[in-house]
DNA sequence: CGAACCATAGAACGCCGTTCGATAGAGTGC
DNA sequence: GCACTCTATCGAACGGCGTTCTATGGTTCG
């Protein structure tokens, strides 16, 4: 009857007894995720987050994977109103430059998101809703309409595949040698230039820039690679 | 452990003597990975084709992910193998769009291969000679060994990329409505058209390609792109 | 013939996702 | 006030998983 007073905007309904609600279970889901990985969403520990039983979690959602893919899709979610202004640039090629950068942005923050951001877009709108905004800065180039699909695909497979790179846990070697990132990448480094020279003559030849490199480096320069490549496409605006 | 220690404890490829069963549990395991999955991939199921028990699989592989690895690299050998001969060619840039070609065919073949392909480099040489193959025909043209180090990265990062969305197992009501692939693909399209064409245009824009499209077609066009990004770049020949 | 070692496998542990049924509380009609 | 329904919660249990421990058969060799 009478309102709480401590519920915001969106009251969360009359409070039961452990007054779960589908925002707070994918809060707490998001919060897990970020903590500690994929491996640590379990229906038991976010149960116990929000102070209640496992079995209670399926009233909100049906499955884990139900779980993941509506955790993904609000951060997806967010990232899309925190970049909205990232298309109103003039230049396609640069908007699509600084979507995809945001993207990275956040794959680095959240190392679980990315492998998570394409499977069945259908369950997840606001996936659909980047590719559609990745889509649009391609409709302004001249090319053709199947020329800007595979566009489209082949700038999300690339930063998916990125991400994919990146969710890769450090090795536990790593985290036992209370090592800095830099000093391990350069520890790894040493590896690369114990390899059979004769096997491995590339391995060798850019063993210096691995162990210096930033990932953040390694995605623009591949990013760029492939925009320019949908420049040139462009500016030759004809047959696939 | 399972290892003789007279024989010259060979890299990777060498053809194992003894090790009788090591070969047969990777045998199976992939059997089993190409027949149903990562997730059919279990301990109790490899014992039961190999017929035996659960735990003696522990003899041979430390571990459930050490088993894939293995799995995995074992599958990279065998594709070394059959391309060897992919990189003979004088034009370095289509040398590389046929070795991505041949990863393509392969991750087509075995979904789960791609999703396991870039995981701890340290624990799959062949995975590592792949790299460097790759990394090899970019040594050749006029770039820095950070242009080089970085093309490869995406590069494979691409590939890595489009195998995840290939791994994507089909919506289950795929498997249940007993269509063929293609129709499938054309009303999956029609959901792109039921969306808001005003949030979507592009999704509006290109779902007749969509309707349409083959994967490999998308693939190759997007390794177009990056590859002719690498071709600006050693043309320009300079600066990163 | 017995010892040493390789290889196997049954049983158990703890964790997981998931299901089922019981039940407490809020809302509703009388 | 009361009974009834509907919503949401949760304890208990099931089956399956990776993994470990321990016992034991089979070979090889002195």
């Amino acid at each position: 009857m009478s309102e709480r007073t401590d519920a915001p905007a969106r009251p969360a309904r009359g409070r039961r007894r452990m007054a779960h609600s589908l925002e707070a279970v994918l809060a707490e889901a998001i919060a897990l995720l970020d903590e500690a990985g994929e491996s640590a969403l379990t229906f038991r520990a976010l149960a116990a987050r929000l102070g209640g039983g496992a079995a209670s979690i399926y009233w909100y959602v049906s499955n884990r994977d139900e779980l993941i893919d509506r955790a993904t899709d609000e951060v997806m979610g967010r990232l899309l109103d925190d970049t909205a202004d990232l298309t109103d640039g003039p230049d396609p090629v640069a908007n699509l430059r600084d979507l995809s950068l945001a993207l990275f942005e956040e794959m680095r923050r959240r190392p679980w998101f990315g492998s998570y951001m394409l499977r069945n877009t259908g369950q997840q709108p606001n996936s659909m809703l980047m590719f559609d905004r990745i889509g649009q800065q391609l409709m302004r180039l001249d090319l053709t309409p199947k020329q800007q699909f595979h566009a489209a695909s082949s700038l999300v497979s690339y930063i998916v595949g990125v991400a994919m790179d990146m969710a890769q846990p450090p090795p536990k070697e790593f985290l036992d040698s209370g090592m800095q990132p830099a000093e391990f990448l350069a520890s790894y480094a040493d590896r690369w230039r114990a390899l059979d020279p004769v096997d491995h003559p590339f391995a060798h030849h850019v063993a210096d820039e691995f162990a210096v490199h930033d990932d953040e480096d390694v995605f623009r320069s591949g990013l760029d690679l492939l925009l320019a490549g949908v420049q040139v496409q462009a500016r030759g605006h004809g047959r696939d």
